[in-house]
DNA sequence: ACGCCTCGTGAAAGTAAGTTTCATCCGTGG
DNA sequence: CCACGGATGAAACTTACTTTCACGAGGCGT
C-alpha cells in the first residue's frame, strides 16, 4: 500500500468541513470539484448517492472515492454519515425570541409551543437543581415510616396533591387527599405523631391549605410544604419545606410551569419512598397494574 | 369521514429517536428488536451496514428494511443518515448513569432527583419538537369554536384531563370532565356536530377512553386523541391525534414523564385557545383569579 | 524529437450493500 | 379442522460502491 497520502487525521469529531477546505488546494482538479460541492452543502451531499455526486461534480464515481480517501475516510458511506452529523451539529439553537418567558400577542402556535415547552423544561431542571437532597431524604423517611399520609392542595395544586396521593396509594402507603376543606380539616384533626401532612401551594398563600397544615401540625403530625416561594406563609407551618423553581413570568405561565415542577418533586419523593422498600413497592405496582389490565385493549399493533 | 386521523408527527428534523420509541409498541417483534438497538445506540447503528444490524438484531435484512419503512424512512441509507444527524445533535448527557431511564437499586436521592428531572425535561422538550403546529392549530380551532368540550381520561391521564377541563372552564369555554365511565358515556351520547371530545391515554389502549371517544365520534363530535403511541387503538377513533414523546423506559418512569408531556400539550392548546380570543380569555382569567383571592393570605414576601 | 515515466482520469468489471419477491410458518377465528 | 392474514427469512434481484485497468496528457532526460 504505497500511495495513500495519510493526512494527519485530527478530524475525529468535528471540523470535517474545515478539514476538507484546508485540503482543497492539495487535491486534484476533479477532486476539487467534488470537495467544493461537499463544502457548499454538506447536508445535501449526505443525501446524494455516489453516482449523483459524481455526476454533479462532472466526474466519475472513482474520483469521488479517491476524494474520500484523500480526506481520510474509508469510503463514500462513511463520508456521508460524517457529513450528515456535521451538518446536523451546525443547526441553530432554539429561537431567542422564545426564551423570554411571556408570549407575545401575535404569536403563532409554533411559537407558543416552543415558549411553553422551554419554560416547562427549565422549571423542571431548575427545580431539580435547587432541591435539597437532604431535606428530601428526611421527607422520604417520614413518609416511608408514616402511619398515614394526608396530602392537601387546592385548585391546580389539588391535581398534584391528588396525583401524589394516588401514587403513594399504589405502592401500598395509606394516603388521603380531600378536595374539600372541611373534610380535610376533619382528617387533619385526626392525625397524630408519626403521621405526615403534605401541603401543596404554588404561591404558598392558599389559606385553606395553610390552615389544614397548621391543624395537622398542632396534632403532632410531621408537616411538609411544597411551594414556589420559600418565604411564603405556608413555610411557617411546615417542618420541611420543598421548593419548586418556576420563574415568575405571568400569572398563567408561571403557574403552568410550576405545576410541572411540583409533579417532578412529587415523582422524586415517590420514587424515593418506593426505593426505600423496593421489593414491596414493586410488588404493589405489579398488582395494581394487573388490576387495570382488563381495561386495556389488546395490542397496539397496526401496520400501515 | 376519512378513517385516517391527522397525526402530529412532524419528525422532519428532530426527534427521530423519540419518534421511533413512540412507534415501538406498534412494531412487530422482529422490528422491535431492531428498533431497540437503534434507540439504544443511534450513532453506532448509523455506522453499521444493514447486514450487520440485521445480524445484531437476530433477524434478516428484509426486516430491517421493513423497520425503516415502518418509521417513515425510504430505506436503510436514509435511516443511517438521519441517525447520524440525530446522534450528532444530541448534547452530551450530564451523567451516563442517569440517562438510561431506570433507577439503579443502590441510587441515592440526589441521583434519583437528577434522573427524574432529566427524563421529565427531555420528555417535555421532545414532545414540543415533534408536535405538529398545524394539527394543534386545527384542534385549537375546533375547541375555540366548540359548543361544548368533553375531556376524557382514566387513571393518571385523568388528572390531565381534569386539569384541561378546569383550564378551559376558566377562560369561559364550556368544558366537562367525568371521572366515571358511565357518566362519560352518557355525556358523549349527548354531543353533536360542533362539539369536541378529547381523549387522553398514555398507552392509547385504555378501553374506557376509546369507547367514550368512539361514542362521541358517532354522534358527530370532533374527536381528539392525546397519546404517546401514534399507532395505538385510540388513534382509530380520533379525527386529530396529538402525540407526546416520552421514551419508553420502565413502566413507571415512562408514565411519569409522559404525564408531564401531556400537561405541556394541554398547556399549549390552552394558551392557543386563549390567544384565539385574547380579550375574552384575559377577562375571564382575571375574574376567576379574583374569585379565589379571598382564600389567599396577605403577604407572600417572596424571595429576597 | 523521442521514448519513458508519472499522474489524473473515467470506463468497465467486480463486489458488497440494499431491496424485492415469495414460500413458509404460526397463531386466530370461523 | 381449515382458511386466512400477518410476520418472517431465503433467495433473487437491483442498486450502490469499489477496484482494476487502460488511456492520454504532461514532464523530463536523452
Amino acid at each position: 500500500m504505497a500511495k495513500s497520502p495519510k493526512i494527519s487525521a485530527s478530524h475525529e469529531q468535528g471540523g470535517l468541513i474545515v478539514h476538507i477546505s484546508g485540503l482543497l488546494p492539495s487535491l486534484s482538479p476533479a477532486e476539487q470539484r467534488v470537495a467544493r460541492l461537499v463544502v457548499a452543502d454538506p447536508a445535501g451531499a449526505a443525501r446524494r448517492t455516489i453516482t449523483d455526486l459524481a455526476t454533479a461534480a462532472e466526474t466519475s464515481e472513482a474520483t469521488v472515492i479517491r476524494f474520500c480517501r484523500s480526506v481520510g475516510m474509508d469510503g463514500y458511506p462513511q463520508l456521508r454519515i460524517r457529513l450528515a452529523a456535521e451538518a446536523a451539529r451546525r443547526i441553530e439553537p432554539p429561537d431567542a425570541r422564545v426564551v423570554g418567558g411571556d408570549i407575545p400577542p401575535g404569536a403563532d402556535l409554533a411559537q407558543i409551543i416552543a415558549t411553553i415547552a422551554f419554560n416547562d423544561a427549565r422549571a423542571v431542571e431548575e427545580t431539580a437543581e435547587q432541591l435539597d437532597p437532604a431535606v428530601c431524604e428526611q421527607v422520604v423517611e417520614a413518609i416511608g415510616g408514616a402511619g398515614r399520609i394526608d396530602v392537601y392542595g387546592a385548585g391546580a395544586s389539588g391535581f398534584v396533591a391528588s396525583d401524589f396521593q394516588q401514587k403513594l396509594h399504589r405502592i401500598g402507603r395509606t394516603a388521603f387527599y380531600f378536595p374539600d376543606v372541611h373534610t380535610a380539616l376533619t382528617s387533619a384533626a385526626l392525625l397524630g405523631r408519626g403521621d405526615v401532612a403534605v401541603g401543596i401551594s404554588h404561591t404558598g398563600t392558599t389559606s385553606d391549605v395553610i390552615e389544614v397544615l397548621e391543624q395537622a401540625r398542632a396534632r403532632g403530625a410531621t408537616t411538609v410544604a411544597l411551594t414556589n416561594f420559600p418565604r411564603s406563609p405556608i413555610t411557617e407551618v411546615a417542618d420541611f419545606v420543598l421548593t419548586t423553581a418556576a420563574r415568575e413570568t405571568t400569572y398563567r405561565s408561571g403557574a403552568m410551569a410550576s405545576r410541572l415542577a411540583q409533579l417532578t418533586v412529587v415523582d422524586c419523593l415517590f420514587v424515593g419512598v418506593a426505593a426505600r422498600n423496593r421489593a414491596k413497592a414493586k410488588k404493589a405496582l405489579e398488582v395494581t397494574a394487573e388490576a387495570v389490565k382488563s381495561h386495556r385493549v389488546g395490542s397496539t399493533r397496526r401496520r400501515g
